[in-house]
DNA sequence: AGCCAGGCTCTCG
DNA sequence: CGAGAGCATGGC
């Protein structure tokens, strides 16, 4: 089954969708040239699909194909999920338009034109990827997490390819501490990883009920979980649901893209970042993900690494 | 060699 | 409460 997809313009796919390799192999997330394949589990089955697309940023078409499907309900699921991933409900344009007068922004929203966050559309996974990344270098966090999926996810095959589904609650549940540790994660995180499974698993922490919950109640009912907090509640609102009106301040690389652009390298405190922020509103999401790909791009220029 | 990576919990004072 | 130790590994 195949369906189209016309994104309001601006929407660079290439930048958007490098994130996934940027920091090392995504056995989830399977960007190879110019297509993007991933897999979709509707009424207990998971289903492989691939996305393709043609002309540039301001013209660009996505083609969706879930190669032996039957059924609608398995293409919405796809298309839902291809939506999150590639960012395309955020408004790029009123973001534009709110820091046009802003003399680093302005620039970096002309050279990075059409890049948008990559939302993570599963909760348990946004959750889980989020532990891996936390304290880490990340491709270190990128190289536990693929051990993770490999182990315990399901392989999907497609156009030759594997996609791995990524593992699920009631897996983890049962996992044993002692093998995450061989993985490379340390004990707590892999205790932190078994604990949230077991309580979604179990029905306790219900992650479908986050989406529809002010930040401030995300943020609380997350941070009441063994291993979650502040910096990773946000990042869920952020790069989870979506959440324009969101900054995690106290994000190592963040705060860095923040000395960089608008203290000249010299440091800044948490409070500050925050404050700096909050006037940019709702688009403090899409600020923060402009400044890290943006102090990215010009490393990247220079010559160094991300 | 030593310090730092897109943190969090636990323990003390 | 706020500060500090501990966690484990890879890159520079």
């Amino acid at each position: 089954m195949r369906a189209c997809l016309s994104p309001d313009a601006p929407l660079d796919l290439e930048r958007t969708l490098s994130r996934y390799r940027i920091w090392g192999d995504d056995p989830v997330n399977r960007l190879t040239d110019r297509t993007f394949r991933r897999a979709v589990r509707v009424e207990g089955q998971w289903h492989a699909y691939e996305v393709t697309w043609e002309g540039e940023r301001d013209a660009i078409s996505m083609q969706i194909t879930v190669p032996r499907a039957t059924r609608v309900a398995v293409m919405d699921a796809a298309l839902d999920e291809v939506r999150h991933i590639c960012g395309l409900d955020l408004d790029l344009a009123a973001f534009y338009r709110a820091v046009a007068r802003d003399p680093v922004l302005s620039p970096l929203t002309r050279r990075l034109r059409g890049l948008r966050p990559t939302l993570t559309p599963q909760a348990f996974e946004m959750l889980v990827s989020s532990i891996c990344a936390q304290q880490v270098n990340l491709p270190f966090a990128f190289a536990v997490r693929a051990r993770l999926v490999r182990r315990f996810g399901a392989a999907v095959g497609i156009g030759g390819d594997v996609v791995h589904a990524f593992p699920e609650p009631a897996v983890l549940a049962r996992a044993r501490v002692d093998e995450l540790r061989q993985m490379q994660f340390t004990t707590r995180k892999a205790e932190y990883i078994v604990g949230l499974a077991r309580q979604v698993a179990d029905g306790q922490l219900d992650l479908r009920d986050l989406a529809s919950r002010s930040n401030q109640r995300v943020i609380e009912t997350l941070t009441a979980v063994r291993g979650f907090g502040r910096w990773t509640a946000e990042w869920f609102l952020a790069r989870g649901l979506g959440r324009g009106d969101v900054c995690p301040a106290g994000d190592l690389g963040v705060r860095r893209a923040f000395e960089h652009f608008y203290n000249r390298g010299r440091e800044l405190s948490e409070r500050a970042i925050r404050r700096r922020a909050r006037a940019w509103g709702p688009h403090q999401n899409l600020v923060v993900h402009y400044l890290l790909a943006g102090k990215r791009d010009a490393l990247a220029r220079a010559g160094g690494t991300p």
